[in-house]
DNA sequence: CTCCGCTCCTGCCGGC
DNA sequence: TGCCGGCAGGAGCGGA
């Protein structure tokens, strides 16, 4: 469930088993994700080591030596599995023990000096689509061109934010969802950020911004909020690393402990508060706050 | 151009 | 127990 710290934290999951190996086959069980797989994709990697790994907001890039990129967003449902080759009977695979087939609908064939590996990608919904990136076409790929900045390191500034969001007359959680201004955060953690910097969900983005174009100071303390909610996410991701593949071969993530997300009808964790989360629904999706600590 | 609502897909959970 | 509606962490698309 992968918002952009879960993508990361899959990344460097994926990293040791992908870099310096060879892609000898990409089977592809259908022929489509959320979109159809381009067309001779299989066949432009088949034979090709990979380079690195690396991530674009919540995109994961597999960067082969031919200077192809595989690209791969994994909706809301996709997952890897590593398992060691262990085919049985043709068409079926065991994950240390544990039997898949249903939903796994791309499986990396890959070797390292002699050494057989598998990589599935299992995606029950099939929102998750991977692309084909030419050599060269990363800063032109159509997923990738409009993206807004990470929301690491020191890319993301109050000051960004306050230019994006002056004429922004949009809810601020809409802002945030916004791939093209912040790229890689998703409904969870803008509900978590939103909590931390006291905003309420429903206050328009460009009511952050002063009547001089700064920042107010309520986008800064926003803009610290998702630093760190993303930071301790990823932190916490990697922190787990050592139990990164679980034993049925799974590459999973820590269940974050939420501040607000899911926990409608409960009381705000707030000291002294005593306010109960609500629940809204914007723009299609679910909003979780405190109306007392969020304004 | 911006913004909103709909949509893809499957599974799960709660209510009747 | 079974059926049905609502909901799920994403984002592209069409239309207003």
């Amino acid at each position: 469930m992968p918002e952009l710290p879960e993508v990361e934290t899959v990344r460097r999951g994926l990293e040791p088993v992908f870099t310096g190996a060879v892609l000898d086959r990409l089977e592809l069980r259908r022929s489509d994700l959320r979109f159809p797989f381009p067309e001779g994709m299989a066949d432009r990697l088949a034979g090709v080591r990979v380079s690195h790994m690396s991530r674009r907001a919540k995109y994961l890039l597999s960067h082969f030596e031919n200077g192809c990129v595989l690209l791969m967003h994994l909706g809301m449902s996709g997952r890897f599995l590593i398992g060691e080759a262990q085919a049985t009977a043709p068409g079926t695979f065991y994950y240390a023990g544990t039997r898949h087939l249903e939903h796994d609908h791309v499986v990396f064939h890959l070797s390292r000096e002699g050494e057989a590996m598998q990589v599935i990608y299992n995606d029950v919904r099939r929102f998750g689509f991977m692309d084909l990136v030419e050599p060269n076409g990363l800063e032109t790929n159509k997923y990738l061109a409009e993206l807004g900045v990470e929301p690491t390191g020191n890319t993301l500034s109050a000051d960004h934010l306050a230019k994006a969001f002056a004429k922004k007359n949009t809810p601020i959680k809409a802002a945030l969802l916004d791939q093209r201004i912040i790229a890689g955060l998703g409904n969870i953690y803008v509900c978590e950020a939103l909590f931390m910097a006291g905003i309420s969900p429903k206050r328009l983005a460009s009511s952050l911004v002063l009547k001089s174009g700064g920042p107010s100071v309520k986008l800064e303390r926003l803009t610290e909020a998702i630093r760190i909610v993303i930071a301790k996410a990823i932190e916490a991701g990697g922190s787990s690393l050592r139990d990164y593949v679980h034993t049925d071969g799974e590459l999973g993530y820590f269940q974050h402990q939420f501040l607000v997300y899911d926990r409608a009808g409960e009381r705000c964790v707030t000291e002294n508060c005593g306010n109960t989360v609500r629940r809204v629904v914007q723009s299609g999706r679910s909003s979780f706050y405190c109306p007392s600590c969020q304004r």
